[in-house]
DNA sequence: ATCAACCGCCAAAGCGCTTTGAACACTATA
DNA sequence: TATAGTGTTCAAAGCGCTTTGGCGGTTGAT
């Protein structure tokens, strides 16, 4: 049933029955009500893509996915940021349209969403240090918000981040406040700007400190639990292992438990473990105790938070830029003690 | 830059200009060529939506994704599961939808993305025992494949399924040879179908061994870390406590080894673990001798054959159904062994 | 009585593409 | 020389919707 049909039926006009559908105010209150009476009972759904063409809005928003073996997908918070954010595209009727870059090159189809008029907006995943795509987004006039930031980013863009810096500087400052001096990173790839946020975070309390970092107990890679396990078990193979340990996620720190359990070690009484929480719906850190102290912020929340600013954004047609600071909260469990003698 | 601009500036009609770029052959290969030269210049796209709107074909794939409450995003196999269908989303032009059920029902959902002609096909995940979806979908005449199975279905439709009653029964046909006779499972959602087949599968061979299943050995729940580890727990203050632990993912086997670890036992030698690895690129258990015993079955496989079927039945207008087992390869790893006395 | 303002509705144009049916200019065939 | 066929191009219709610009009819102010 399209609108044609179901204006015949009703003997009006398609203009009418449109009007009457979108809540114009110019239709007579009963007449509207007749309308909506049909559609329903018809069961009528405007076609989305003669709407869209007619309109100029796609009514959907892109998240894009780069090439097999990159690191968007492949990350656990994935899906818990993007649930956040459907929630919200439900709410206001935005459809969430997944491309994956494959064989082409990612600016590329950034290029080609936007001239296909595929979408209204993008969202902008795992900024790097230096991102092209920030660049190149506001060039060719798209909408945008970041998850996360792009520290050698010359233009002015919309964003959503944790503070990684304090959250990994707090954390730090924790583990020598309880008497540890040697401490190693355990980072995500630093060409990810978080990551290098956090490494900056993690030197910053040690020079405070008066504590000299020292490279070989800061390493950065992919996220897993395997990295985390073996760096663990280098690390206190090493000749003067650390007695605390800041993972940047919680897949790595289950990696670093089991490498310190393996041991023969007690986490929490002769190895401090202090992680990166993003509060995953699968992978819970709680209870009144729980497992692991950790730097604890909600990708779910930030999923929103990102879909919230970039659909008022293409509501009001304005186009100042947002930011929005994420604090972590800091949550004391089982993995940390006094540092041993 | 539209068709109508191309064309005028080629000096030729639209007809030519989209036939020429779309490959039709009434076309001369000189003109052709002259037009293709031009497109590249100046950047041209086809609009999607209009071009939907005049195929009636949307070149897009829908995933549903259920409430907030619900399993399916929460789930860590989603994101590798849609990194494998995307891939060849990608490859064939598809772009892939995903909606969020949010307030609606989710029946209503399916029915809408139909009517407003948003998608060609749906890929339709975590099918229970009894599902209304696919009686639904195919009332409605959209293409489908489930990923998974459900047993109570009455209408025919495509799938891509992993053999889960035959894992777990090796699986646990293992643990028996191993001389493991008290033997606990410790099982996702029973309303979801694999996790019933995967409790049949495991009941089969405690039977064949004259094992009558107990249970307080089984039990069936979301399947996340804590569930792991709480339940192993509970299971090993038990005043018979299983030798063995049969789990249905990753993430709950990582719960079951540290309640293992935490009560001073040793996994492997105190109590055997066998679980289910869905071959998440974030949890990886390899090496030369993985760190668990395990079913393993990649979901980024599953992902891309169950694209691989929509698309080609999309394609070709064919309707008839089409089954794809998967039988989960079993690997042995450090999480098993003997029989305590 | 006249004019303006408004209400409620409609016909038609237009969004950017594909596709139908026809036209035109040749060439091969009878 | 007439006819059929072939290769190449085009004008126009149509996909299903929104939106512009009226158009009658009623109302209130002048």
């Amino acid at each position: 049933m399209n609108l044609k049909q179901l204006s015949a039926h009703l003997g009006l006009s398609q203009t009418t029955v449109s009007r009457a559908l979108n809540g114009y105010p110019e239709v007579n209150a009963v007449t509207r009500e007749r309308v909506e009476q049909a559609a329903r009972t018809f069961g009528y759904q405007p076609n989305r893509r003669a709407r869209s063409l007619a309109t100029g809005q796609a009514m959907a928003i892109g998240h894009v996915i780069p090439g097999r073996f990159q690191h968007e997908l492949h990350n656990p918070i994935f899906g818990d940021f993007i649930a956040g954010a459907g929630q919200l595209y439900a709410d206001h009727g935005y459809d969430l349209m997944l491309t994956f870059v494959g064989q082409r090159q990612e600016l590329d189809v950034y290029r080609e969403l936007h001239g296909r008029g595929a979408v209204d907006g993008v969202i902008v995943q795992g900024p790097r240090m230096t991102d092209e795509r920030i660049e190149r987004l506001t060039e060719i006039g798209m909408r945008f918000v970041v998850h996360g930031r792009s520290t050698n980013s010359s233009v002015p863009y919309s964003w959503v981040d944790m503070n990684n810096e304090r959250a990994f500087e707090r954390a730090t400052e924790y583990l020598i406040g309880l008497g540890h001096r040697r401490i190693g990173l355990i980072n995500g790839l630093e060409t990810l700007d978080f990551a290098h946020r956090r490494r900056r975070g993690f030197c910053a309390a040690l020079k405070t400190a008066g504590i000299t970092p020292e490279p070989e107990l800061m390493t950065s890679a992919e996220m897993t639990e395997t990295y985390g396990y073996e760096t663990t078990v280098r690390m206190l193979a090493a000749p003067k292992p650390p007695t605390a340990i800041v993972v940047s996620s919680m897949p790595a720190a289950f990696g670093v438990r089991l490498a310190i359990e393996n041991a023969g070690l007690v986490m929490g009484r002769d190895i401090s473990v202090v992680t990166h929480d993003d509060d995953l719906s699968y992978l819970r850190n709680d209870g009144d105790t729980p497992a692991f102290t950790a730097t604890r912020s909600s990708a779910h929340e930030a999923g929103r938070m990102c879909a919230e600013i970039l659909i008022a954004q293409l509501r009001s047609k304005q186009t100042e830029p947002v930011h929005k600071m994420l604090e972590a909260e800091f949550v004391i469990g089982r993995s940390t003690g006094p540092a041993p003698e």
